[in-house]
DNA sequence: TTGACAAATAAGATTAATTCCTATCTAATA
DNA sequence: TATTAGATAGGAATTAATCTTATTTGTCAA
């Protein structure tokens, strides 16, 4: 038995998922805690190099895949060149902006209350949907329009 | 005015929308036309070789995209490494299996009659929206529970 | 508190998808 | 048939992501 007085809470969080705590880790979970522009891996790194400058690119790659793989955070595949991340793991979807790039957090209760398809109700194991939209954001639609 | 009197219905389609009618075109729009396993465009190249085998790999990429931005076909980003392709342009979803990579076509008419979320109501110009759907196949999930 | 060990890290090499570059070629048009 | 914008071949370059190996470290139990 240990003891972990001084945990924070994402050091709790790390060690209830199975996780060792290391300070990476936790570099890397608390530069994307806050975060709520989905950043890359690369932006991440950026951001845990100026606490830690000798983290190695692909600890940080490791630690996103490890957290999301826990549940602690979201992977988001295909918004574009890069893996981006997301630390809200409630249910929620995503604008792309195709101009910019820039991903939007979307809230869509009705489609959460939706039934899934039928034709996906026998022998099919869903574990995740999700509804992506993809098109101009207001900055960008304004832009476009001269 | 020209005769174009032998044209296929690809060929008709690549002139329709403003695509040049190449022997390479023609060559992965017919490989692409018949599929429904969403393939890859390595998998279109292979298939391209057999009948072209001097082709190059940019002219598949490149073709492909060019199809889907003229609307001759979809591009799906984010069903694993590699980009697919989706000659079924009318609007239906996807699911991918994570253990085996296979993408497969989901109809979803109850999604397609929901109205789009408020938020999105005002200054964003949705462009497209699709539901993807992630878990196991059926032939996946015989395997893994023995 | 300490020892053992499974797991994590650093550093750099590697892989794989995709795009870029440039010279050459060709489909469409008049 | 000449013109020309756009397409292709071939290979180099880019970039995200993963792998390899030696080293270090967090965790657990004695």
């Amino acid at each position: 038995m240990q003891q972990h007085a001084a945990d924070g809470t994402a050091a709790r969080r790390l060690r209830e998922a199975g996780l060792k705590v290391t300070p990476q880790r936790l570099a890397v979970y608390s530069a994307l805690e806050k975060r709520r522009d989905h950043p890359t891996v690369r932006e991440i790194l950026a951001t845990v190099r100026q606490a830690m400058p000798a983290v190695a690119a692909d600890t940080v790659y490791r630690t996103l895949m490890s957290l999301s793989e826990a549940g602690l955070c979201r992977a988001l595949d295909g918004l574009g060149d890069a893996r981006r991340f997301d630390p809200v793991t409630a249910v929620h979807h995503h604008f792309h902006c195709s101009a910019c790039g820039r991903v939007f957090d979307v809230a869509y209760p009705a489609f959460d209350r939706l039934p899934p398809p039928h034709e996906l109700g026998g022998d099919w194991m869903v574990e995740n949907t999700s509804v992506r939209f993809t098109g101009l954001c207001p900055a960008c639609r304004m832009k476009k329009s001269h």
